[in-house]
RNA sequence: GGCGAGGUAGCUCAGUUGGCAGAGCACGCGACUGAAAAUCGCGGUGUCGACAGUUCGAUUCUGUCCCUCGCCA
């Protein structure tokens, strides 16, 4: 029989770490964290990392384990989640997911296979990009795999290139062998979903960009600069504002905060949309008063867990 | 009070030699298989400051008024 998990997700700034601790200890659950920044060790403050007190009541793992100036893939996420997973499975205690990347919560949880990927064969295609443009390698992907390129937007030179990779190094079309329509688990799995008004969710965002910048952002992100930070790590909000910020030159404070900001509130609706099309989640709102029982209650009886 | 500049989308502004008003940002929605806190797609916004005049037709031309900013007094 299939592994109970249990899972909590939905945009920053809900509010998911902090019931998740309470729900944990009342499921004898193990939190993971589904979060592509938070991985990272040395961005404490930008990426919201659970304090030291949370993760003392609870083990949490994926956080601040990897140095920054590594580069994250989908796949090596999934290598190590699915390594906790059974490993918390094995002590007979119950994985919990929390957080809000979409597509690495998808890769632990379905029978997501990734493939491979060739730094030569990129490299060309970038250079190939650089000259013809990305409608024209759009309409290659036409040619070679007419159903990835519809999915595929014209404009959307990133994926545009990545396809193309995967059909050179396979010899299969891209969209062969996956249906992301299909949302089957691997597991026995409960999601639950925190929702909360865009109202909130955008003052949450705009506190807590203040409190980051309060308790050291900029100090914090200089230090990670000076390390030379990954492709992946330095992209990471709030540090890649203040990278550009620096690199182009005057911006007030006042200025970079909004950018922070602005950027932080765009990503919160692209989550939102991600967990809202996918089926399994059933949503609870973040500010009932009565949240932690009700999900304790959920994952008890979806699960059948003590 | 005088002179100058300006009042167009929530914001910053473009524009119409007079013919159903447009960009960016914001906002909303969506896509998503080794960069995903990435990358990209779709969408609506309006008494064009007010009133009058000229005109088949005025946001555009004319007049008066109101408001904002700057300089001078």
């Amino acid at each position: 029989m299939a592994p109970r998990v249990a899972a909590l997700v939905g945009s920053t700034a809900v509010g998911k770490s902090r019931v998740a601790i309470e729900v944990a200890e009342a499921i004898s659950a193990e939190i993971v964290s589904v979060d592509s920044m938070q991985i990272y060790a040395g961005m404490t403050i930008g990426t919201d990392q659970p304090p030291q007190d949370w993760r003392q009541r609870v083990p949490h793992h994926l956080i601040a384990e990897k140095d920054p100036s590594e580069e994250l893939t989908v796949a090596e996420f999934q290598a190590r989640g699915r390594a906790a997973i059974d490993d918390i499975t094995e002590r007979g205690r119950v994985p919990l997911l929390v957080g809000g990347s979409g597509l690495y919560f998808r890769a632990l949880v379905e029978d997501l296979d990734f493939p491979p990927r060739a730094e030569d064969v990129r490299a060309r295609l970038e250079d190939e990009l650089e000259e013809l443009g990305a409608a024209a390698l759009h309409e290659r992907l036409s040619e070679l795999d007419p159903a990835a390129a519809t999915r595929i937007e014209p404009g959307n030179a990133r994926r545009i290139v990545r396809a193309l990779e995967v059909i050179e190094l396979t010899g299969k079309p891209f969209s062969d062998g996956y249906d992301f329509d299909r949302y089957d688990s691997i597991y026995r799995l409960a999601v639950a979903g925190l929702n909360r008004s865009r109202a909130d969710i955008y003052a949450r965002i705009e506190r807590r960009v203040d409190e980051m910048l309060d308790a050291g952002l900029l100090d914090e992100a200089a230090a990670l600069r000076a390390s030379g930070p990954s492709r992946t790590a330095r992209q990471a909000l709030g540090y890649r504002q203040i990278y550009e910020a620096t690199e182009s030159g005057a911006l007030s404070d006042k200025e970079l905060r909004a950018a922070i900001v602005a950027a932080t509130k765009k990503f919160a609706k692209r989550q939102e949309a991600w967990f809202r099309a996918d089926p399994r989640v059933l949503w609870f709102d973040a500010d009932d008063p009565d949240l932690t029982a009700q999900l304790i209650a959920f994952y008890r009886n979806t699960l059948e867990v003590p």
